[in-house]
DNA sequence: CGGAATCTTGAAAGTGTTCAAATCAAGTGG
DNA sequence: CCACTTGATTTGAACACTTTCAAGATTCCG
């Protein structure tokens, strides 16, 4: 059931026999409903989520009541609140299933009791940490260097079985335009 | 002379006095001219930089020769090219003091070892570019709310001191702006 | 003082948005 | 399985925001 998760964890530290079934026996299994909540803003986010299939997506309410995605999380992605997370503080962002998912759960509740019995996770979680930080920063460089239409062909390039995956609002939202701009770069395309 | 890199990890971590020896002991200080580069693109990225004092830029090249800041490091903060560090690889970064600047500087080479010999160093970074991360995405999130206006406004009001510190166009290039743009918003409210 | 770098100004052009209406697609219940 | 309702996408016109380019003013530094 956790297949995925062990082999994602042992690309980056080796674990025994012993760990790997203790990591396995603290994780929670969750399947989750198109359209189903993992996280609603204004709750503690209480849990990391590790995609194991399906499609999550994290955004936030601006003031118009218009949803700003910040990212989405396939299989083999992390997807939590750091900050509300650590700190037991409420949440800015909702995290929901934009298809059926599932995903395997760590709770905050144990994660520093997971951590001093399996103390390499710290190095785990520090090389994933590490890259998805870089992974954001090289997104924050290309946003500022392409134009809207260019940043969608590079993404369309990039996920060519994604963007059919979500529907076009998301896909919008997710990369700062309109879905009525998009709708104009796709009639040109087609042309 | 690391004062300031000591407190900001026992903010995360304890360390006992043979550690805090150890780690002052590893570390390079450097003290960098204004306009002097720690990092250019092309070069491997063999170090990670603890500013101490002064103002660091990291930018990256566009195709058209202009240069597109990524991110600014203040004291306190630690800028690197992580990718180009852990994987040895060519890196496509420059990192400039903006002034005379101090970093503290921990050499690729001899990560491993000190992490072995201060696992918690491991947790220390791992709680730092957990932070870092979760500050790119709100950052990310941020971006596409809110007008080049108003990221200018809210950055000014956020950092009222550091927009005086660094050239405008170097703030322009920050926020994903033109230097023009910003010398008709700063005109706009003088009125 | 002189030269280079930076900042300002204004006009013209581009890029992307907004709004409203029309079309298309999908899911539900009868 | 059809009719209905709701949600999603498309289209077009008018508008807003930001850039580009070129020129002039200013500041900085040796």
């Amino acid at each position: 059931m956790y297949e995925d998760l062990l082999n994602h964890i042992e690309k980056y530290i080796r674990l025994n026999d012993a760990e790997r079934q203790l990591l396995v026996s603290v994780m929670r299994y969750e399947k989750v409903p198109k359209k189903g909540f993992l996280l609603k803003s204004g709750k503690v986010c209480s849990s990391r989520f590790f995609v194991l299939s399906g499609c999550l997506r994290q955004y936030i309410i601006k003031e118009n009541e218009v949803e700003q995605i910040i990212q989405f999380g396939l299989p083999g992605w992390w997807i939590c609140d750091h900050h509300s997370f650590e700190n037991n503080q409420p949440s800015e962002y909702c995290v929901q299933a934009t298809e059926v998912s599932e995903v395997a759960i760590l709770d905050a509740a144990i994660q520093e009791d997971l951590f001093s019995k399996i103390p390499s996770l710290e190095r785990y979680f520090r090389l994933i940490f590490q890259r998805a930080y870089d992974a954001s920063l090289t997104r924050i460089g290309l946003e500022y260097c392409m134009s809207g239409e260019e940043r969608y062909h590079q993404f369309a390039k990039n996920f060519p079985d994604f963007v059919q995956r979500v529907p076009q609002y998301m896909l919008a939202s997710f990369l700062g335009l309109t879905p009525e701009f998009i709708s104009i770069i796709r009639a040109k395309k087609g042309k």
